[in-house]
DNA sequence: CTTTTATAATTACGATCGTCATGTATATCA
DNA sequence: TGATATACATGACGATCGTAATTATAAAAG
């Protein structure tokens, strides 16, 4: 059957938020095109004829997890806010919703050029959007520099503190990381 | 058929070395077991009835390359050199070879709790390596804090580097994240 | 030397994987 | 109104997944 234009196009927004949850939940690898499809309500073969492929589905999916994050955030927000917001413990404990680097970044090293640059762009912006909330008495390229450095740090704390075991371990990453960028 | 005690600790050993590899390069969600397997040189089955599980053998093989991964830098080493060569573009190059952690850290926060407590308890160790090379002039909890900080840090800048498409950006982010650290 | 035990190899099971050919209904447009 | 393009469903394919029961054989125990 057909749907309206419109209807489509909600159904596609659909498919692609559950899935960019169910991606970053479990893992590129770590989910099937049929519980993909089960997540938006329709069936895997559905899904398939629609996206192509399953390494198509992610790359649009992930795009679009991207997206909506940058979008989230206030035009004007204070790097403190983010930073404290970022390495929370409600951050790391709910990566479905989270940032899609950190859940992410593992994974899409060992995947096709398609995601890999969609995820690049993603980086890209992230960088430059930090870059512009470092202290303006640096230099551009000084800026640039901190804000590489820091998406490291951020990217790097979640994951730890999502890997490990320790609930104290876990926490103490998570504010060493924030003391040592926040001051 | 039955080998050797002798011949069956190396053949165990050689299956943790081969799987250990594997792993960090494919993830454990993207290798099966017959392609450990098929790695080791043997057929799927033995596997399994010597390890009883994937998971089982996952998590032997992640804690195998970790102690190896531990036992391999010198007892008087120097942070910087140690810095500088785990933001090499040549450790961002051989995942397979390289930092565990930063292979594995995404998935083993979706895996088992055997896992995840050796990957705890590697990282408790690495902490506690970093925390004896920081500034003798600090206090101690400064000084864990500060290894904290630096183990995000590079864990975070090598699985960016990795995912990222752009080698200017990829390096950037190594080098960066270098001189934040070094200097 | 004989018995027991442990280690692999063999083989196959059912489930799930990604993929795809085909069918059908309907919105869009000539 | 009729033709067509499109959204989604159906169902099945070969491959691979993790698991396991069975078998063969060498080492260890007696």
């Amino acid at each position: 059957m057909r749907v309206s234009k419109e209807q489509a196009a909600k159904n596609r927004e659909h498919i692609l938020e559950t899935a960019s949850r169910l991606l970053r939940e479990r893992g590129i690898a770590g989910v099937g095109v049929d519980a993909l499809a089960e997540a938006a309500g329709m069936t895997h073969g559905s899904l398939y004829s629609q996206f192509g492929s399953k390494e198509r589905l992610v790359e649009e999916a992930v795009a679009h997890a991207i997206k909506a994050k940058g979008q989230e955030l206030p035009e004007a927000f204070a790097l403190e806010d983010y930073l404290s917001e970022y390495l929370s413990p409600g951050h790391r404990d709910d990566p479905a919703a989270g940032c899609p680097f950190a859940a992410l970044a593992c994974e899409v090293s060992r995947q096709g050029g398609g995601l890999r640059q969609r995820f690049t762009a993603g980086v890209r912006g992230t960088i430059a959007l930090l870059s512009s909330r470092m202290a303006s008495t640096l230099k551009p390229r000084q800026r640039e520099d901190k804000a590489l450095a820091a998406a490291a740090s951020m990217v790097g704390a979640l994951v730890l503190a999502r890997a490990v075991d320790d609930p104290k371990l876990s926490d103490d990453i998570l504010r060493a990381t924030r003391n040592s960028l926040g001051g």
